[in-house]
DNA sequence: CGATATATTGAGAAAAGTCAAAATAAGTGG
DNA sequence: CCACTTATTTTGACTTTTCTCAATATATCG
């Protein structure tokens, strides 16, 4: 059997798809992603549209294909916390909840994979691949969340700032060496306050600083060109 | 059939233990309950002993019967960050990786239930239900990791220190009524500032604020009582 | 009861926040 | 493409919050 014979079951906008080893797809089997692939459908969000917000119930998952997606926690005042940025092939959405106990956006133009919610609910029943990778992407998320909240409670504001730059760094470039990144922030400097704990002008201020001291270079405020790695790690204290 | 002949088959430590419904055993059928209870023992812990530092291998995984279990991150420099407190009966250790990226420590007198993490790996291949009970718990425990987001990064250190009383509390005595909570700290000062990214002097202040508000009454350092659960709730801000 | 660890309180220093203004970037219609 | 408007970012001066360091008080343990 050649592998074209394969490939032929495999529904036209997975064949396609950027995501699909690295997300939950690449836990099924083609007669899985078929049946799969009759229930999905692929859209584009332009930046800053809100996708859920806190206890609004929705009927459907989602695999991130592209682009940044910003989650958040809103107190009654007002206050705002940035609680994780998804990135491609990230899986997106609450696989046993329907209502969102999050407020969440895109940070970029994105687009989306989607899918209904009950599916996933019948294929994980069948496939333990499949409820294990999602296991294993939450077990990771939880990871990241730990890993921010020493970031939260235990770094400077120029700590934060260098931190943040690493790991935005590190997911839009992650096969790339370490000299000479060079990315979009994608994030207003608000979210990015709002990501660390911070206010704007102390992020703008510790962004300034780490600019003169060579560590980095800022076109048109939202264009970043890490210059000297090793300064930049030094400054996050890892 | 009589109930005592189904629970005959249930293995005399899991018959006695307090968590068995709480916990993941409880997504367990007698048969496999007598499996896992073959492979398990049953360990008491006192106070601040280190169950796992960080880079260090287990091959055992963990319920905890009572107490409380601090996990926390370390920076190279010395400075610590609290990521979770664990209580019964919470699943204890992960389920995949076998080399630890936290330091756990008991924060009181602690017993586990501890079994080798292979039983648990061939367990969940064939129970899609105690798969689905390890998913869930990881799933809660991101949940509040983002609420403890929230609290490092956009609060204030009084409200930081109303919201981990009321957290504990919540913890300690999940079904009692709001009024006249009553419970010991467990951890030191330098631990509740460690899980709010705090130093231990504005900790004090802020609970001597409380008490001086007549919200809380403090005995002994450690043992508080929730005078005012309204006046709590609105100083933590939430 | 004494010794040691832990917690509280106070005074001054440092970090980050607030408010206001200027500079830069982005969007819009001619 | 340019001028004009609006939004975002940067910078400055000052305030507030929290930290640091030191002293005192309180608890815990043998």
């Amino acid at each position: 059997m050649r592998l074209e014979i394969d490939n032929s079951d495999i529904p036209v906008l997975c064949r396609a798809c950027e995501a699909r080893h690295g997300g939950i797809c690449g836990a099924l089997d083609p007669a899985e992603l078929l049946r799969l692939g009759k229930m999905t459908s692929r859209q584009r969000y332009p930046a800053r549209t809100i996708l859920l917000t806190p206890g609004e119930h929705t009927e459907y998952c989602s695999n991130i294909l592209n682009g940044v997606v910003k989650v958040s926690k809103l107190l009654p005042d007002g206050r705002q916390q940035v609680v994780e940025l998804q990135f491609a092939p990230d899986f997106l959405g609450h696989p046993f909840a329907a209502e969102s106990n999050v407020f969440i956006e895109t940070a970029s133009a994105v687009e989306l994979c989607s899918f209904p919610r009950h599916m996933l609910k019948s294929m994980t029943a069948e496939s333990a691949a499949l409820q294990n990778r999602l296991h294993r992407q939450v077990l990771r998320q939880l990871d990241q969340a730990r890993d921010w909240m020493m970031t939260l409670g235990q770094k400077t504001a120029a700590e934060k700032v260098a931190s943040f730059l690493i790991m935005l760094a590190g997911h839009l470039h992650p096969s790339e060496a370490d000299r000479s990144k060079s990315f979009d922030l994608t994030l207003s400097r608000m979210d990015i306050a709002d990501f660390l704990g911070l206010t704007t002008e102390t992020v703008s201020r510790q962004l300034t600083a780490l600019r003169k001291a060579g560590v980095i270079h800022i076109d048109k405020a939202r264009h970043v060109s890490i210059i000297n790695p090793q300064g930049l790690r030094a400054a996050a204290a890892q």
